[in-house]
DNA sequence: ACAACCTTTTGATTTGCATCAAAGATTTTT
DNA sequence: AAAAATCTTTGATGCAAATCAAAAGGTTGT
């Protein structure tokens, strides 16, 4: 493949993700941006189940998924591990790091990724000459923090119905904004890995699949999940609102 | 009061409590000190039980606890209700406001608190040029994404007692960390608030608390907590490490 | 000082999910 | 293409925590 060809490649990637909030933010004239291309360093490629970070890695860089599925995930002294989140193409990772200059968390690719590296010291010297992009990184740490308040929400009251239907309802929200099908999905992740990220058994995560199943709710073969009644999903995750 | 007095109260507070870290990270000189002050543009009173922020609120300032204790939790659409944090002097919170610019979540004072103003317009103003006080505020954010983090471990993969014992063990430590006892605490919350934190009813924790009182780990009365056993919370939180 | 209210503790019972177990389904390896 | 490994489903059983209930302890208001 010859350079220019990769290179635009690149351009239609960045605009067309939501990583382009991060890299260009709006209302930039030409100059700017092209001074804004430089937050980004390298390119790296992960195969399926590698490791982009791991706990205790020393952090340097922010990451921005081109392509492909991670998930992050911590592990407790005595082996236990707890999914924390589920990250997709546009999305940032990495800023677990920032604190204290090394990851507390995992960061593993659930199918063959790429990233843009985004050494942070290039975040911080740009931030402070674009106000809009100083804005954007503020903005996605904070939706960060607001996302995590939600699971805690779910794993400190929700049954395990309503977890899932949460789950389904705000992965297939994502899919949808990235251009996919309202109603169709792959999972990329295992019963096992779902369970972790909503604090119950693997088994637990099937037979609520097969309940919603059984009700017409979803149509489950294995990974594939087709949601036929998105209203009674809304209803099961939050009973009031949609009753 | 002459206001002397009161500049002279601030200035050992600030110098005192964690907020200095924001407002002064350290190496600056005296000029750069004093513009650094404009970060804080008023001071707020909150009585016990009244809100500082709410869920729907406009968003415009975080807010540097000086005196008292908060938590902040969120509602789902039926009524349940989570409680994210609890924040002692020193500790920031606001946050999910930047996001979207309105808050998603309350901030309760559970006793008389007082604040400083933060708006974020001046933070940020003065992010760009103090790379030191940049830093400082990304490092913020991003351990309120770790702390969230082990919240999610504590409530995906532990039970009620271990959660119980890594609650009081954090609580202490940031006691001990602004000059408090490492073995004895006032509890600011009901165990209701503790038990909507830790994802668990009122009752359960008040019998682990007993528990823990019976086998001599702890002693309690009503909010008072005497740690008297350290070691065996450590290892009811982790078995491996302290075994 | 008393009444009203709220919080905490403790006991009895229920239940949702975990655990244990085993059989299919799917993917990977050889 | 068979064999091995992994993932998923489903059933039977057990248990930790929720729920229901009531009393005791503490706080607030008049």
């Amino acid at each position: 493949m010859k350079p220019e060809t990769i290179t635009e490649a690149i351009k239609v990637a960045c605009s067309s993700c939501n990583l382009r909030e991060l890299c260009m933010p709006i209302g930039f004239n030409p100059d700017d941006m092209q001074r804004l291309d430089a937050v980004v360093a390298t390119r790296r490629r992960i195969k399926q189940g590698d490791h982009l970070f791991s706990n205790g890695d020393s952090f340097t860089s922010l990451f921005a998924i081109r392509t492909g599925f991670f998930k992050t995930c911590v592990s407790s002294a005595d082996g236990r591990e707890q999914v924390t989140g589920f990250q997709m193409a546009g999305e940032i990772i990495g800023l677990d790091g920032i604190v204290s200059d090394y990851h507390s968390c995992n960061a593993v690719a659930l199918e063959d990724a790429e990233v843009c590296v985004m050494p942070f010291a290039n975040v911080e010297d740009l931030s402070r000459e674009f106000p809009q992009l100083q804005r954007h990184v503020h903005k996605i740490m904070s939706r960060e923090i607001v996302r995590e308040n939600s699971v805690m929400m779910l794993l400190g009251n929700m049954r395990a119905e309503e977890r899932l239907a949460a789950f389904l309802l705000n992965l297939v929200q994502r899919l949808h904004a990235r251009g996919f099908s309202q109603s169709e999905l792959t999972l990329r992740m295992s019963r096992e890995e779902i369970g972790s990220y909503l604090g119950m058994k693997l088994e637990t995560v099937s037979r609520a699949f097969s309940k919603f199943s059984d009700e017409g709710i979803i149509e489950v073969k294995q990974r594939y999940v087709r949601i036929i009644e998105p209203d009674a999903l809304k209803k099961i995750f939050n009973p009031q609102t949609c009753a």
